[in-house]
RNA sequence: GCUCGCGUGGCGGAAUGGUAGACGCACCAGACUCAAAAUCUGGCGAGGUUAAACUCAUGUGGGUUCAAGUCCCACUGCGAGCACCA
């Protein structure tokens, strides 16, 4: 039989067996291993599927011959624009499609022969699930949550519709070209920001990627400042700042709001009405890329009002310019233009005065950003950048004209999509009663069949009638429904959580089932998720644990990012670019467990890197070597020294690696030991062939169940237990070890393990290349390090 | 611009501060074969030597240390993320 022929049968004996099946009650310590579910697409599973899910599924397999409960679940995010896009294209329903493409994945995923236990699966697209989604959105919103503001869209002009984040293509209508503009929307928002504070702090004690923490960090953006109230001059009117530098307040010489500013219109004097408005017009029309762009020079009108500075009462004017966001801090600056390069820029421009108030730089050519001694600024003066900080903090508070705060990068999350394909959001507007949640007794609420989602402008749903038009839940009156939908990854926010417990209909998940099985112990994914799911899903844990869902703080408690492997270019695969590999074509040749063989040894998992053919190759004959060992068993209970020590040996190292996702160093320990093997050419005892089986069970599925079988034992291999090693045996009776003469190696020496110091040492220096680097040299020092090396320091 | 990560043979990649290059690919030689493939055995960083000795070598330059691929500083190249965040 052929690997194909292997394969195919041990996968069918293993469905029929219910190999994989996770042990609801077992009393074994549970495991949580999680793959992050894919997107259901209608092409075949890519190299970068097999790399997560085939080698992530060996960590869990070896995590189950070592006596974990391991649940190993796999769903579908199912929701999604490409499905949608292909509705529109070629008329086929998205719900069709989509099942469609799930039927094939779930046979492709079958392919690679990983442990999932499909009764667990999770599809996020199916009302019995969706609904659950729907119920989040209520309880966010009952816990203030969720909540509806203006915010803008990407709007194509040309094709008079919404257009979601991935169909800008650089600032332009992926399907018309057109340059696409922000339009202003009511839209619904979770409030992520109300725990932006947990989710920096609690990163310290996750077991993540540093680099991966530190993206969440930074897209967090802790930032301590103080807020600081401008009042306008000749008005009742005032409004707040945001600066982390306070004590450049006496440097202040001109504000700047945000053009989308609330007060902009309300102090901006008759004879600038007309430029600030067609300021605004056109910051309205810029693509986020083209207002956001530094290399930009600095565009701003003057609003003909002014603010009076609070520490010194200087009348200071009022501008507006896109280089302030309307969505940071309060979307006002105060304008230090002597120590802030985008505030010197800008006063350059347009004239504004710049006073130093910190002593330090050349203001004549750039702005000073460092500390130093202030000057300028009355009861700051003198005080170096610390000292005036705290300062200026006191007087702020003392004055009630500002105070000391902390601002965040990180926004709320916008979830309404003007789309189809998604969760409806399950909110109801009457006329009489305003905003009214759905009912939780009505959820789900049913995404409708019959839609027209031509795009046109509106929200596909809107013309429904039949879904639109409803009664509203407080008063019987005719009301409509919300026609947005949710943000697919509201859908992944908390898949894993219905994992263990998706066949609840009363609610999401059982509490107890849930805090027993969570958090994921091991979760494994790429990197592109840092600062959307991955931070999404925290937030997630943490609201619902606020309501008293669950107990637990964070979702993923250790994570794993796998690497990507590039075309054999070295290039990242696209079909444009031609350099794509498919997996099937080697699967069809060389079998499963020889591709995943070859993703485990010819990378290093995190960083990945380019394919080549060779590598496969290397790996199928690799396990043909190991069948021709296995069928050199003898029957002899013999313990042979060699094997029994090279066993040990890899047995300890493959436990040791396989923890850090080193699957490369785990399979050349196992070729090691398989070239120890293949000194041994008929009769090797029964014991040493087994153990081999065993150790590469995780790793070749399907080729070890075939050779356990082979050899006579009983289904199934990786029922077994993976096995264990003995300090003891891993120890060599003698070693060999280097001897350096003033750190360079001049000489070897055989020790034991137990040799005294003093011996070594004579051994060393009796050593006859080192009598010859150390003869007439005066000996300084002997350092000795057991097991490793003699280094005789000499003059 | 800021932040982070990386730079080791022809190649993929190993190396708790302790004999750099494990394991594999490619290549070379030998065995088996009529021959080839497969398989088995051996070699394989560069220079040097009959062979040794020895010298050089982990992007570059410094430093710490008895000892540095590994720690520190500077530079350089590549990659990733953020990007007017006040």
């Amino acid at each position: 039989m052929n690997n194909i022929e292997i394969e195919k049968k041990w996968q069918k004996r293993w469905q029929e067996t219910k190999l994989n099946s996770f042990e609801k009650n077992s009393s074994k310590e549970k495991l949580y291993c999680l793959e992050m579910f894919s997107y259901p697409s209608a092409a075949k599973l890519h190299l970068g599927h097999w790399y997560n899910f085939g080698v992530a599924d060996t960590w869990a397999r070896y995590k189950k011959m070592c006596g974990y409960n391991v649940f190993h679940p796999m769903g579908f995010d199912a929701f999604g624009l490409p499905a949608e896009n292909y509705a529109i294209k070629t008329g086929v329903h998205p719900s069709i499609s989509t099942e469609k493409n799930i039927a094939t994945m779930e046979t492709q995923l079958g392919r690679i022969g990983g442990s999932w236990d499909w009764d667990y699966e999770v599809v996020t697209c199916r009302p019995e699930y969706y609904k659950w989604t729907e119920w989040m959105f209520l309880q966010l919103y009952k816990h203030n949550l969720a909540y509806k503001k203006e915010a803008p869209v990407n709007w194509c002009p040309s094709c008079n519709t919404v257009l979601a984040n991935e169909q800008v293509i650089s600032g332009a209508c992926e399907r018309c070209g057109s340059t696409v503009i922000r339009k202003k929307m009511s839209q619904w928002f979770f409030k992520i920001t109300d725990y932006a504070e947990e989710l920096l702090a609690g990163l310290d004690n996750l077991d993540w990627p540093e680099k991966t923490k530190i993206l969440q960090k930074n897209w967090i953006g802790k930032s301590n400042g103080a807020y600081v109230d401008f009042k306008v001059a000749d008005t009742s009117k005032s409004f707040t700042v945001f600066t982390t530098r306070a004590d450049t307040l006496f440097g202040a010489t001109y504000c700047v709001l945000a053009p989308e500013h609330d007060l902009v219109n309300e102090i901006t004097t008759d004879e600038c009405k007309e430029a600030v408005k067609k300021y605004q017009e056109e910051a309205s029309k810029q693509s986020d890329i083209e207002r956001t762009s530094t290399v930009k020079e600095k565009t701003g009108v003057f609003t003909g009002a002014y603010a009076i500075n609070p520490v010194n009462n200087t009348k200071i004017p009022i501008w507006i310019s896109d280089y302030v966001l309307a969505s940071y801090g309060t979307g006002a600056i105060m304008a230090v233009p002597a120590h802030d390069e985008r505030d010197y820029d800008f006063a350059k421009k347009f004239n504004l005065e710049i006073i130093p108030v910190i002593e330090g730089g050349n203001i004549e050519i750039e702005a000073y950003t460092g500390d130093g001694t202030h000057i300028n600024s009355g009861f700051l003066n003198n005080l170096n950048k610390s000292e005036a900080l705290d300062k200026m903090y006191s007087w702020l508070e003392e004055n009630k004209c500002g105070k000391k705060t902390t601002t965040y990068k990180l926004r709320d999350w916008l979830v309404s999509r003007q789309r189809y394909w998604g969760a409806p959001i399950p909110i109801i507007y009457c006329d009489k009663c305003g905003t009214v949640p759905v009912p939780e007794k009505d959820l789900p609420v049913m995404l409708p069949m019959d839609v027209e989602f031509t795009p046109d402008g509106e929200s596909p749903l809107k013309k429904c009638a039949s879904f639109m038009n409803t009664t509203c839940p407080i008063c019987g009156g005719p009301a409509t429904r919300e026609a947005d939908t949710l943000d697919t990854f509201v859908c992944s926010s908390w898949y894993f959580l219905r994992y263990p417990d998706n066949l609840n209909s009363n609610e999401p998940f059982n509490k107890d089932i849930i805090n027993k099985m969570l958090p994921v112990d091991k979760y494994i994914g790429g990197v592109e998720h840092a600062c959307m799911h991955l931070l999404y899903a925290r937030f997630f844990t943490k609201a619902l644990r606020d309501m008293g869902y669950l107990n637990f703080d964070e979702p993923f408690k250790s994570l794993v990012h796998q690497g990507t492997i590039l075309g054999p270019d070295g290039e990242k695969m696209s079909k444009s670019k031609g350099n794509s590999v498919s997996p099937d074509e080697y699967v069809d040749e060389y079998g499963a467990d020889v591709l995943r063989g070859y993703l485990m040894f010819g990378f290093n998992y995190v960083d990945g890197g380019p394919w080549t053919d060779d590598g496969i190759k290397s790996i199928n004959k690799f396990y043909q070597r190991v069948e021709r060992i296995v069928s050199n068993i003898g029957e002899s209970k013999e313990e042979i020294p060699e094997l029994e020590k090279s066993l040990h040996k890899t047995i300890k190292k493959i436990r040791t690696d396989i923890d850090k996702f080193q699957f490369n160093t785990c399979i050349s320990a196992i070729m090691e030991y398989t070239n120890t093997l293949s000194k041994y050419k008929t009769d090797i005892p029964r014991k040493y062939i087994e153990n081999l089986i065993l150790l590469l069970a995780p790793f070749a599925p399907h080729i070890t169940e075939e050779l356990w079988e082979t050899i006579g034992n009983s289904y199934s291999v990786h029922n077994e237990s993976y096995p264990e090693y003995d300090e003891a045996k891993t120890k060599d009776d003698e070693v060999t070890i280097g001897v350096q003469v003033n750190g360079k190696l001049r000489g070897e020496i055989t020790i034991n393990p137990n040799e005294t110091e003093e011996s070594i040492k004579e051994k060393a220096l009796n050593n006859e290349n080192i009598k010859r680097h150390t003869e007439n040299k005066e000996i300084v020092k002997i350092i000795v390090i057991k097991g490793k090396i003699v280094n005789i320091v000499v003059k």
